[in-house]
DNA sequence: GTTGGTTTGTCGGATAGCCGACAAACATAT
DNA sequence: ATATGTTTGTCGGCTATCCGACAAACCAAC
């Protein structure tokens, strides 16, 4: 999921930006490790470089994942949320201060950061959306077409697909438990509306009928 | 509720904002009236002066309602929302391409705007929270915890809040059906957690029993 | 291949919250 | 006072989803 839309990456490498990678610090973070939570008081930014990090919220023993980030998105370590890598990944990391003193003296910037802000609320507005309006299944579906329209990849008999989550990974981004989306995506497959092509690798025959489920 | 946190017509009236107050247009709205909708395909932004108005989204027939702005508080017609006016109110209104050119020219501005969007963007946590780790009767606790910490009033024998709001639109707030809350709310009152005092009007005895309902 | 760990599928009981229906209470204007 | 519309309370049936439990399938390492 590009969660931005807006690869942070490709802006940097533009040459008026170039003091810009200088603030940025790297750091490596393996599998599975929890790089951020809500009670971090040191305000940071950081972009992913390399790998995927999942931001989320939890509460007692039961989470929610708000979106994973691939290489150029970027999140705020104030955000509220807890950000655990779900791969080796390389971020990017600075202070808010920094970012700030950017904003005033690099304009380009400036309007990039807007941009993103703005991408990161429509977003969770669209979570919100999901979770009021509609049931797992057409959340589940709407994922399917989203995945399939940004990534898919058209084969001869359809789209093909690749989450690369396990089962119980897309149970937390769409706010399920994961008996109740492997019981759904079961039914898909028994209405071949799915073929499993291996481990999270999906050929979908028909996108149509995915929308019209998404729809509820 | 204080939407915002931030109340843009206290800063409008510092005197190095003055020029900004120019650029916006005073517009008077009906009670009930929409003011904006999703479509609205100019890019809007306004703050509110007078009465209070209301943020949804809405999906066939069902509503849910993100928040209700009061006077100070600032919004955009772009945030793919519905906009209704609950009481006959006062809107200030400018195009956003206004607002960039203040952003640029006034940096103090350009500190509040992020400041708002970001106070936005910590509410719609907030709203997911609620939707995905509570059941509805926390919400209703936690709504009616908050309302009593922000514009309760003390009186001798506990908390007097005034929510004006009907069950059914504190019911499209919480995200719950009129029934679900109208019966959650008589059960409070039956617990003596709750005292009516009139029209949308009630005495809290006790804020610690609200604060542990909200809790779960 | 055998083993141990992870991931997946499936069942059945429990339940929160929805929905339609209807009556009671209240508000407002005539 | 009456009438009309709005708001509220309550009931019972219905369903989506959760939850615990367990077995099957898959994967990786030795």
């Amino acid at each position: 999921m590009k969660f931005s839309g807006i690869n942070l990456l490709d802006e940097l490498k533009r040459p008026e930006l170039g003091e810009l990678c200088a603030i940025f610090n790297k750091r490596k973070v393996k599998k599975d490790a929890i790089v951020f939570t809500p009670d971090n008081d040191e305000d940071l930014v950081f972009i992913i470089a390399e790998g995927r990090v999942r931001i989320y919220l939890a509460y007692g023993t039961k989470e929610f994942t708000l979106g994973i980030l691939e290489p150029g998105d970027l999140y705020s370590s104030h955000a509220g949320c807890f950000v655990q890598a779900y791969e080796d990944s390389t971020i990017l990391v600075t202070g808010v201060q920094s970012v700030k003193r950017c904003m005033a003296e690099v304009p380009i910037f400036n309007r990039t950061m807007v941009r993103v802000l703005g991408k990161i609320l429509q977003n969770s507005f669209s979570v919100i959306n999901g979770l009021v309006f509609k049931d797992i299944n057409s959340r589940l579906c709407s994922y399917l077409l989203k995945e399939a329209q940004d990534s898919g990849i058209p084969v001869d008999n359809g789209i093909k697909i690749s989450l690369d989550l396990t089962i119980e990974q897309l149970s937390l981004l769409l706010g399920a438990t994961r008996q109740t989306v492997s019981t759904l995506i079961n039914n898909m497959v028994r209405d071949e509306i799915l073929i499993k092509k291996g481990r999270s690798k999906w050929l979908i025959p028909d996108l149509k009928k995915i929308e019209e489920l998404s729809e509820n």
